[in-house]
DNA sequence: ACATGTTTCGAACGTACATTAGATTTACGA
DNA sequence: TCGTAAATCTAATGTACGTTCGAAACATGT
């Protein structure tokens, strides 16, 4: 154990970017040992000197991307100035979930795509996790409401999972090259704060018929 | 066959009924025909009475699931008068897919949730399909773009998507009883025709006590 | 060069599953 | 009541997969 990176962490680090890789793109069952064994360069039975089980292995995949974007998000909020706007908090938090999630990052879209058809067993032991990552949004958006920025008729956790939902469902459509990941946010922004409605003068009643 | 369904038929309906309610529910690969059957109450090998492989089964299902979201969107734009307002033809195709998505439709949310994850070969058969749904959401909102109804400057293939992502997500997260479904549908055209940010015309810095 | 610990291999095991096919039961018209 | 077709059952088959384990290969300190 000379150098920082035993060979075994670099062994480790190999089965786990295969196995996000191959969840993301397969979902969990559909994935087999030999596939990711094959995809870091050995065969399936040396997988298990790195890990008890499949699920173990699982585990590690769903919590590495769901911290991933957590630490994201989190330091996108201390990266800002003290005295940033609320708009702008939601900005940088926007642009950093959407980031970590569409570049390079197939753990957590990983998480993304399949935890909820992930064994229950697992789900559970992944909550916690969870919960934490969305009380980092909820303070976000409620501090953002008190003070005035948001306006105060809406529920803001319906508003927060429309949102997480807009920026989670890009990892079924987003390809790199075609609409850059900061247009995407940019448009994600407009939305939230501004919509995308036109006024119309004339006729300022948009509520006949509401069926 | 006396009865205008034949035995075969409400077998048939129990089978998809059941697939379309654990394919939902844990994905595709991870469930077994043993446990479809017994949720139809029936044998595993009974299921190849009706059904040629468990890749037909589940492209039928997939196929009704598109089919029934496409044609509740459909409807509900021919059922608004003909000169109904471009932002109430957004908001009644939001209502009718997410209705579909979220009422008992184990079918339409099987299909959203597992599609990228099915076999490849099987999504080929479906992206036609798919692309006729997407189409009929891009004529509704190019219609109001093009009438002034929508902003111009934004790029609306990006809108369409981080809508149907939130639209799509919801059921990650829905759970009847708590928000109504016309609640959400409300706060998604909220959303996207005026945002929810507050304009503040006095203090146009909105940043005292951040933290 | 040797010895010891680390990492991977390779073959084997058991199981769960999709699928098949013949036997059995059910429904129903004659 | 009988006969026939429809529908389901039951048991068997083959296979793919997760997992195990002892042997082999590799690395490293002395």
């Amino acid at each position: 154990m000379t150098s920082e990176q035993s060979k075994s962490d670099i062994s480790r680090a190999r089965i786990l970017d295969a196995a996000a890789k191959m969840f993301r793109q397969k979902g969990y069952a559909a994935t087999t040992l030999i596939e990711i064994a094959r995809a870091a360069g050995m065969q399936a039975g040396s997988l298990y000197y790195h890990f008890g089980s499949k699920d173990e292995l699982l585990e590690e995949v769903l919590d590495i991307g769901m911290r991933r974007v957590h630490e994201a998000v989190e330091e996108s909020q201390e990266r800002l100035p003290a005295d940033s706007s609320h708009r702008d908090r939601i900005r940088a938090a926007v642009e950093a979930h959407l980031t970590t999630l569409l570049k390079h990052d197939d753990y957590t879209s990983a998480n993304i795509r399949i935890f909820g058809q992930v064994p229950e067993e697992v789900q559970q032991h992944h909550i916690r996790q969870r919960d934490a990552y969305a009380e980092l949004w909820r303070h976000i958006f409620t501090k953002a409401q008190k003070s005035g920025a948001l306006s105060s008729d809406v529920n803001l956790g319906v508003v927060r999972m429309l949102l997480m939902g807009a920026l989670n469902w890009s990892v079924e459509w987003y390809r790199p090259g075609r609409t850059s990941i900061q247009a995407i946010a940019d448009h994600m922004c407009l939305m939230l704060f501004n919509g995308i409605g036109i006024e119309e003068p004339a006729q300022s009643r948009e509520n006949e018929t509401v069926t």
